[in-house]
Parts: structure tokens; C-alpha cells; sequence
DNA sequence: CGGATCATTGACTGGTGTCAACTTAGGTGG
DNA sequence: CCACCTAAGTTGACACCAGTCAATGATCCG
């Protein structure tokens, strides 16, 4: 059935915690799906009827709030867990944000299979505490600091995601986005003008460079990090 | 020992997981703690060296940023965990807001007895779960609503968890909040002197009263709710 | 009664949102 | 290959909300 024995994340997600045998089990409730960009696989206030883990590409937890604005509450990665299991509903939408693939499957078959796998159960909590923490960190950023600082937070932590790894001491750090300004607006609560201007004062303070629309080079990522630190 | 069997939390914190077999080894290796107001049991950064129940008073989970301001991620009341467990550091202190008890096992210990006792890792899990999407909703609250709707949201939930259960479908409710301006502010990422503005504002508008400093008594429930859900 | 703490109010500033115009990049079709 | 078209991003002018600093008022406690 699904190849486990070659998944990508075989074993950084979830799964690393089951014997062989048990992931044969745990594979035949599974389905693979892909997702193109844009597409949704989870609704916000909709049923929990699936969970997974990303296999490929990125994705982003949103809400929509009254006033039509979205705010994407954090974004996952191949290996990350998603859906809510032990619970009736989904407090927020799972929306592609590059083509994705994940491995799904239904909510109430995982939950009672993890019911009978402590050692899933196991890091399926670590998971969500780890996950929490960061929630809890990304709740000060928003609560507290100025735009400035959560575009260059946004940007150290999307540095260390996504940079080149060929010389990790490099002085200065180039990657590419897999997102436009609107994502980076709604993650960060703020407007796409807001982002934009922003943006240009780090790049006028001669902190970073914008070759392009998607790609990003850190020219100084002491000043950046300093931004991120204050107010 | 401990004397679970009159613990006024005993069905609904975790150890509602246990059986009585069980309960006795796990409260062996507890211990209550009392907390005088103000008095921290946590400390943000510091080695996680241990977790608890609370038994009676209100906590706040809190953080300290650079800028010398706190800010509240949240408020834990009778039965609720506190702490963080499988894991080395605490990102948060615990403070306790009223004269409180908690009833307290070392981290390492208790993670070695929840590793051996699925049920309790189960509920764990499902709290951590149920307080991931409690922090991701306050997220929204912090990152998009205006002062208004924070503190609007902020008394809604209040009057739920506090008011007076005399006469349920009553138009007006009463309650005593347990904390001062500064904590309220410290929630809810705003100052003092805005949280007072807009406290002023409400008891303009005729939606609500305040009698004296802690008590608070809705006038009007569905405006308040209609502040917490515009801007 | 006096002092300390907490809360309220006022005047002012500044940062971010809003609305609108403009520019750039990228893609399509002639 | 170029012209055009569209979507995305940038920039500007302005308004408004919340922060800051400062003064005043209320409450609690000795």
C-alpha cells in the first residue's frame, strides 16, 4: 500500500514513533493527497474530519475574521502535523501555500488507533507542546511589537528556514519566499502597505536587498535580529 | 497521604484519568504548595523542574519582554494544569494572581508516571490540545481587534466564567474580577490608561457599571458582545 | 488624618490603517 | 519579439487609534 519504508518523513513525523509492523496498520487508514496552491483541505468551524502530516511543500492555519481580513496563525512544513484529533471541530482552515502534498488520514480512525498506540499518543503530545510554545511566542509578537520589528522576527526565522546551507557562516543569507505580501500581512496582522514600507526602510537601512518579488538577502543580520528584538 | 478523595478537583483536573489503585502512587509524589498573591511558582526560562494542579485561586501565565513590559498569555483558574512537562525549560513563569494552591509533582517524576499511564497522558493531551486553540484564539483577539473589542471580549468571557449563577437568563450580570487595571492591560496588550479609556467608554455608552474598582456588573450583554465581535 | 497605591482624565505624539495613484513584473497572444 | 494586460507591489496623503507623559481623583490602610 502507501511506502512508508520511503517516505520522506518516515521518521521525523508522528510515525517515527510506531514499530514496522504497526505502520502497516497505521499506512492502509492513510490516503496521500496533493493539494495545489490556494486549495484548502481543512475549513475553519467545519468538522474535524481528517488529519495528516505534510509530506511536501508548505502550509498555512488561518482564520477568517468578521471584517473580511484573514490572519494565518502559523505556518507548517513537510514532517508538521495537522488537524485537530479529539475533537469535533477545526478551529481554523489549512490552506496550500505552495503545491503540497499530505498524508491523510480520517479523524476518527486516527484517533482511535492513536487510543491503542501510547507511543503515538506520546508524540503526538510533545508535538502539540512544542507546538503551543511556539504559539505562545508568535501571541507576544503580535501583542507587543511594532511592525518593524515582527517583519524582521519574520525574517530571521525565515532565514534560518529556508537560507542556503552551503556556507552556514555566510556573512550574508539569501532565500526565497514561498509567499507573496498578502501572506506576510496576514501573518504578521498588519496591512500589505504596512509590510511593503516596511520592507523598504530595512532595505534603505541597507540591512537587506529585494532582487526580486519572492527573493530576500540578509545583508546584515545582526542589525536585523536587533530590529526584531526591539519595541 | 494527600487526601485526593477530598480534593475539591479530583474529577475534573487530569487525575480524573486515574483510578483509585493509581491515584495512590501518583499522589505520593505530590505536594501542595501554597501561593501567596503575587508569588511565582515559575519562572519563564528557567529549568522546567516542575508541573501541578491548581486546586483553588487564579494564575496567570506571563512573560517578560525587553522593553520591561509584561504581557499575560493567559489566565488558569481550579483544575487546570500549569507547567510544562517533557520538556527542559518553562518559555512562561506562573504567578499567582489571588492567594492560590497547587498541587505540585517534580517534572521528571511526573513524566516518568505519565509515560507508564496512557489515560493520563490522553487527558494531558487533550488539554494541551483544548489550550492550543484557546491561545490561537486569543491570537486573533491580540493581532486584529481594536482596544474596544479586546476589552469587550475580555469582560464577555469574564461573565461567563464568574458572574453570579443565582438566576442563569438574568439581562444583567454581576462579578468581582480578581485582578487589577495593570493585569487586564498585561492581557490583553494594551496600557493602563487605554484599558481605563475604554472601560469608560462602555460605562457611557450604558452597557456596563462599575461600582467600585473589581466589580463589574453588564447592563447590556449583546452590546457587549456586538464591541467584541466589530474592529 | 496622611500617605501610598491604584485608577481616571487630559493634551499631545506617533505609528499604522485607509484610500488612491502609480510602478513593476510576468504572462499571453498577436 | 514586442505590445498589451493583469496582478502584485510600492508610494503618497491623510485620518485615527492607542501610547506617552503628566496631573488629578479615588480608595485603602495605617
Amino acid at each position: 500500500m502507501t511506502a512508508c519504508a520511503q517516505c520522506s518523513v518516515r521518521d521525523t513525523a508522528i510515525c517515527q514513533s510506531l514499530m514496522p509492523a504497526e505502520l502497516g496498520e497505521f499506512s492502509r487508514m492513510g490516503r496521500h493527497r496533493t493539494l495545489e496552491r490556494g486549495q484548502a483541505i481543512l475549513w475553519q468551524g467545519e468538522q474535524s474530519l481528517l488529519v495528516g502530516n505534510i509530506t511536501d511543500g508548505v502550509v498555512k492555519l488561518s482564520v477568517a475574521t468578521q471584517d473580511g481580513q484573514g490572519q494565518t496563525l502559523g505556518v507548517r512544513y513537510p514532517s508538521d502535523f495537522i488537524g485537530r484529533p479529539f475533537g469535533e471541530i477545526t478551529s481554523h482552515s489549512v490552506v496550500a501555500m505552495t503545491d503540497a502534498s499530505i498524508c491523510t488520514f480520517p479523524r476518527a480512525a486516527f484517533d482511535g488507533f492513536a487510543h491503542t498506540h501510547p507511543a503515538l499518543e506520546h508524540t503526538l503530545l510533545q508535538r502539540t507542546l512544542e507546538e503551543l510554545d511556539r504559539t505562545q511566542q508568535w501571541l507576544v509578537l503580535l501583542a507587543r511589537k511594532s511592525a518593524r520589528a515582527r517583519i524582521a522576527a519574520f525574517l530571521v526565522e525565515m532565514s534560518q528556514r529556508l537560507s542556503d546551507h552551503g556556507s552556514p557562516p555566510s556573512p550574508s543569507l539569501r532565500f526565497s519566499l514561498p509567499f507573496g505580501r498578502q501572506d506576510i500581512a496576514d501573518l504578521l496582522g498588519l496591512t500589505i502597505e504596512t509590510v511593503s514600507r516596511q520592507i523598504t526602510g530595512l532595505r534603505k537601512a541597507g540591512i537587506l536587498e529585494t532582487p526580486n518579488r519572492r527573493d530576500f538577502v540578509v545583508l546584515d543580520p545582526e542589525a536585523l535580529a536587533a530590529c526584531a528584538e526591539e519595541g
